[in-house]
DNA sequence: ACCTGAACACCGTTCAAGT
DNA sequence: ACCTGAACACCGTTCAAGT
């Protein structure tokens, strides 16, 4: 990439975080281009969809989501892992407010720019429930994609105004829903 | 309301709720004037905001829902009468794909034209709620307006096309979350 | 009373023309 | 290689002019 190419890409990168911070995955294309100072032109070029510059924005949070999710995998608790690794999901998706609906539609197709980050950050979910359900700590009829919804509509929850505190509150009330409750006969 | 402008209500209702069952909550209002066949200010004559429009969509579902929660609230069964309201509430809701997000936001908006007829509905589930958790069948630590979230998290998940076949098995993982689980010490 | 549609201020996205 | 912004086809909403 040309020096000036990439000044523009990431001078992009960064306005479309605040813009996004600002007001939604949905804020205005037109905005990070006209707040970034380049032709609405250049912005297409570097992101050619709105979930392509969306990826960009996400990508190092995923990151950070996949090295976690890998950590947990040995913890010696794999209930509260799944837990935790929950809370900091919803946390990164709340953080692009709106962006957990793109995600949703992303698993279901293969040429979203976001296809190939949520299969994996679904993945690593997938395996924390899988650990935690081989102990008996999480429910057995629920799976990846389960979890995965479930995880959307906390961070739905969490992205309306007028939800938003009690967001804390339902986390619990849905972990408690994938974490076995009673105590097992075998204990 | 002259015979004319009485007979343009009535199809601008019958289009409008095609065009909602077709596109959703968001379709065009332009799209249903049009296919109304009349100019886009009648549309806003008799519906000024997208919220008036919806919240006359949803009258007749709202009634029926007031009128089933009447009769589930002398139920002998509390915790069936909850998760039966609730199941009808989200076939609703999902009906009308994307209204969760207005009927959420209205609730905290006085001035929204869906504020009404949604704290009507909020206030028949919170009664159907309280009557369960007096007889020990729901959770005791969630109020009406964390019922009222659960169940836009569940219209949110029905919403969701790559998410619909999995929206029936999660309202009964996120029910069973709202109804006590265990055998009580005192049963 | 009611209806109409031009007008305004926006979008997302593309693409010919420039450097 | 890359950038620009006019152009196209849309929005939601308002309001002067008509019947």
């Amino acid at each position: 990439m040309r020096a000036d190419a990439k000044k523009n890409y990431d001078h992009l990168l960064e306005v479309g975080r605040e813009l996004v911070a600002e007001q939604g995955a949905d804020a205005s294309m037109r905005d990070v281009a006209r707040r970034a100072g380049v032709g609405i032109g250049t912005l297409y070029r570097h992101f050619p969809t709105r979930e392509a510059l969306l990826e960009a924005l996400l990508r190092n949070s995923f990151d950070q989501l996949t090295a976690k999710a890998g950590g947990l995998e040995t913890s010696d608790s794999p209930g509260e892992a799944l837990v935790s690794w929950l809370r900091e999901t919803v946390a990164i998706a709340h953080s692009h407010r709106g962006v957990i609906a793109s995600m949703t539609a992303a698993i279901a197709d293969p040429d979203s720019a976001l296809h190939d980050s949520c299969m994996t950050m679904r993945a690593s979910g997938t395996r924390l429930l899988a650990r935690a359900q081989a102990e008996g700590k999480a429910r057995a009829d629920i799976d990846g994609a389960d979890l995965f919804a479930l995880l959307g509509a906390l961070a739905w929850i969490n992205d309306q105004p007028s939800l938003r505190s009690r967001a804390d509150h339902l986390f619990g009330v849905i972990a408690s829903a994938i974490l076995v409750q009673g105590v097992s006969a075998d204990d």
